[in-house]
DNA sequence: ACGATGATGAAC
DNA sequence: TTCATCATCGTA
């Protein structure tokens, strides 16, 4: 955790655009990139909640990307659904939904409009786990489809910090046994 | 190693 | 309407 503070009104708005957090916003273009690029640019960057007045930053740590219709272990592969749509549409967006009867997974939706990817978030600084990163930043269905920006309570800072290619470890992703030779991608990226 | 626990999507 | 599945976690 980077900082805990209460914001002020005034004072988040005499810093846009930089409020709320000391880092700079990552705007939507940041995210409409191929989803391999977002996946690794997006350790070291925080992750930002506001919630009941609060602001809490965390570092991510932890992330895998899911990549289109052809990679079987996106659900974007089994077609558009109900569930699965907002990966359909513009990056930048929230992908949130829920597994095993108790647990929330946070995803931000990358690329181009109508190409379906995006990166799961598994890790921040002291939390790891993707169902565990939902549960500490109060994260559920309310934040599905809402873009990542300061108004939806939950977004993305670039804190200045970057973590070196030598620090990064690409990995199989984690519970995806199922999607055959997609399972052995590695499309999991961690840092120390 | 396994059970909890319920939404989702596809089959029927 | 039923049923298998599931991008996990806590306990053992």
């Amino acid at each position: 955790m980077r900082f805990v503070k209460k914001p002020s009104p005034a004072n988040v708005k005499a810093r846009h655009p930089l409020p709320e957090g000391e880092g700079r916003l990552l705007e939507r273009y940041f995210f409409e990139r191929p989803v391999l690029k977002v996946a690794r640019d997006l350790l070291g960057k925080y992750l930002v909640r506001r919630y009941r007045g609060k602001v809490t930053a965390y570092m991510i740590t932890e992330v895998e990307a899911y990549d289109g219709p052809k990679d079987k272990a996106c659900h974007a592969s089994r077609g558009r659904t109900e569930r699965n749509k907002v990966m359909f549409g513009e990056a930048g967006h929230f992908y949130v939904y829920f597994v095993y009867g108790m647990h929330w997974m946070l995803n931000i939706v990358t690329g181009k409009p109508g190409y379906p990817a995006a990166v799961l978030i598994r890790g921040v600084e002291g939390v790891n786990g993707p169902a565990r990163v939902c549960k500490k930043l109060h994260i559920n269905k309310k934040l599905n489809g809402k873009l990542a920006a300061h108004k939806s309570g939950l977004w993305f800072e670039d804190g200045g910090i970057k973590i070196p290619a030598e620090k990064i470890k690409r990995t199989p992703r984690i519970g995806v046994a199922y999607a055959k030779e997609w399972a052995m991608k590695p499309y999991r990226f961690v840092f120390d």
